[in-house]
RNA sequence: GGAGGAAUUCCCGAGUUGGCCAAAGGGGGCAGACUGUAAAUCUGCUGGCAACGCCUUCGCAGGUUCGAAUCCUGCUUCCUCCA
C-alpha cells in the first residue's frame, strides 16, 4: 500500500469542514505511524450529560467522529459522569448547578440512545470518566493540581471575564479542565474533538499528557453551528435548535425557519452533501434562485439523516400545505370535549391551544383564531362545538374536536 | 472571624420620601399586517379569573398601617470587601 497516499486520503477527509487542527504535523505523523503499523488511532470526544437531547449543533462533531470510524480509528466517547457533576464553566457567566448521580445516569442512557444514530455501535467505545477519576485519591488530585497554575488557568476567556466583574468561581470549577484533560491521561488519546468553546479544555488534556510523560494529543476544533435564530450558538437552553430525535414535521418547520445566510452553513456542518454540490447551489443561489426551495432541500437531508426519505417527503407534502397553502397539517391532535355551548376563551384554553382564558381572549381579539377556517373575533362569543370542528390559532395551533 | 450590599413578573432590569404598582424600559416569546417560509419592518399582546371588577404575585415567615415591592423583626440564599 502507498503510504502517502493513504495519509493524504485520510488527512483529507479529516480537515474536512475542521477549523483547526492543533499542531497539524503531529497529527500528519500520527496518521503515518497509524498507517505503517496497522494501528488505530484513539479518538477521544467527551461529552457532558447535563443536557441529555442532541442536537443538530453536536452532530457536527459526531460526523466527524463517524469519518474516524470509517478511517478505521478507535472511537472512544466519554460520558462525563463524573466531571457532570462538576459542571463545565466554559462559555458560562456563572457557576453551574451540580448534578445528581441520578441525574447524570438517567442524561447518559438517552444520550447513548441518540449517539448511535450516528455513530457505529459496534465500533464506538463509551466510557465513564468516573471510572478513573473516582479512585483518584486527595494526594492524586493535589498532584494533578500541581501541575497547573492560578494564573494559567486564569487566562482563560470565561474566567477572565467573572473575575474581572466580580463573580464567583468555585474552586472545583479550576478542577474541570484538569479533569477533562486527565481523560485524556486514562485513554492516551492521540486525537480529541470538540466545538471551538472546547479549546482551553482540549488544550489542557495535551499539556497534562506531557506532564504525565505521554505523547501529546492532537487537538480538533469543529465549529460551533449557530442556532435557528442565527445568531447564538445552537443550544437547548435557548430553544433555538434541531433535536435528533424531533418527529419529521418539526424538523422540517424548524429548518424553513432559519435565515438565508444560514443555508449554506447547515448543508456543509451537518449534512452529508458534498461541496461540489453546495458550491453550486450557491452560485444559483447568487444567480437569483429562490432560497427557500434550498431550504426544503437542506430540510429534506436533515430529517432523511435521522429519520427516513419516506418521512422527509410526507414532512414536505405537510408543510406545504399548512403553510403555503394555508391548510390543515395532517397530524392534528384531536380533543374530546362535551358538546356544549361554550365560551370561546374557554374553550381555546380547554383545548390545550392557549395556556389560560385570558391569553385565549387576547388570542380571539387579535384576530388569532379560526374555527373551521373562518376567523372569530368577538371574545365574548359562545361556541357549540360539533365532532369534527377544527380550531385554530395562529398559524401553528390546530385541534380538532371529537 | 469582621464589615457592607443584593434578592422584583420568562430573562435583564426600573421602582425602596408607604398609596397614582399587576409593577417603567429592554430582551425574548406570541399574534396581526407584509412575504418567498423566513428574516427585516410596522402594530398589538405578554399573572389569573365568565372579567371595565375581583383574586394572586415583587426570596421566605411574621409585624406595623386604613393601605406595603417599598417600613420593622427573624430566616434563607447570593455577592463584595477586610482578615
Amino acid at each position: 500500500m502507498d503510504i502517502k497516499a493513504e495519509v493524504d486520503r485520510q488527512l483529507r477527509i479529516i480537515k474536512r469542514g475542521t477549523i483547526e487542527i492543533i499542531p497539524e504535523k503531529e497529527l500528519i505523523t500520527k496518521i503515518e505511524r497509524s498507517v505503517k503499523e496497522n494501528k488505530p488511532m484513539n479518538i477521544k470526544l467527551g461529552l457532558d450529560p447535563t443536557a441529555p437531547d442532541i442536537h443538530l449543533g453536536h452532530t457536527v462533531v459526531l460526523q466527524k467522529m463517524r469519518q474516524f470510524q470509517d478511517l478505521g480509528h478507535q472511537v472512544i466517547i466519554i460520558i462525563g459522569d463524573f466531571t457532570g457533576r462538576i459542571g463545565d464553566p466554559t462559555g458560562k457567566s456563572e457557576t453551574r448547578k451540580q448534578l445528581t448521580e441520578e441525574q447524570v445516569q438517567a442524561n447518559a442512557k438517552t444520550y447513548m440512545d441518540q449517539i448511535f444514530r450516528i455513530l457505529d455501535p459496534e465500533k464506538t467505545q463509551i466510557r465513564f470518566n468516573s471510572e478513573w477519576l473516582s479512585p483518584l485519591s486527595f494526594v492524586d488530585v493535589i498532584e494533578l493540581s500541581a501541575k497547573y497554575t492560578v494564573a494559567r488557568m486564569l487566562e482563560r476567556d470565561d474566567f477572565t471575564k467573572r473575575y474581572r466583574s466580580g463573580q464567583a468561581i468555585g474552586i472545583h470549577e479550576f478542577f474541570y479542565p484538569l479533569m477533562q484533560g486527565y481523560d485524556s491521561v486514562a485513554l492516551e488519546a492521540d486525537v480529541e474533538l470538540g466545538g471551538t468553546d472546547q479549546k482551553f479544555n482540549i488544550l489542557m488534556g495535551r499539556t497534562l499528557q506531557k506532564e504525565y510523560g505521554q505523547e501529546p494529543q492532537i487537538a480538533l476544533f469543529m465549529p460551533i453551528l449557530e442556532g435557528l435564530d442565527g445568531v447564538q450558538k445552537m443550544s437547548k437552553s435557548l430553544g433555538n435548535y434541531i433535536g435528533i430525535d424531533e418527529a419529521p414535521n418539526d424538523m422540517f418547520g424548524k429548518t424553513m425557519s432559519i435565515t438565508d445566510e444560514l443555508i449554506l452553513r447547515y448543508f456543509e456542518l451537518a449534512t452529508h452533501v458534498g461541496l461540489d454540490d453546495i458550491k453550486k447551489m450557491k452560485e444559483e443561489m447568487e444567480q437569483g434562485a429562490n432560497p427557500r426551495d434550498y431550504k426544503i432541500r437542506l430540510a429534506k437531508e436533515i430529517i432523511g439523516m435521522f429519520h427516513s426519505k419516506e418521512a422527509a417527503e410526507a414532512a414536505e407534502e405537510n408543510f406545504k400545505n399548512v403553510f403555503a397553502k394555508n391548510q390543515i397539517p395532517d397530524d392534528i391532535q384531536e380533543v374530546e370535549i362535551p358538546k356544549e355551548a361554550i365560551w370561546i376563551a374557554k374553550l381555546l384554553s380547554e383545548l390545550g391551544l392557549v395556556s389560560s382564558t385570558s391569553d385565549g381572549r387576547r388570542m380571539t381579539k387579535q384576530g388569532a383564531v379560526k374555527i373551521d377556517g373562518t376567523k372569530v373575533t368577538d371574545e365574548k362569543i359562545e361556541i357549540v362545538p360539533s365532532e369534527g370542528m377544527i380550531v385554530q390559532v395562529g398559524k401553528r395551533k390546530f385541534a380538532k374536536i371529537r
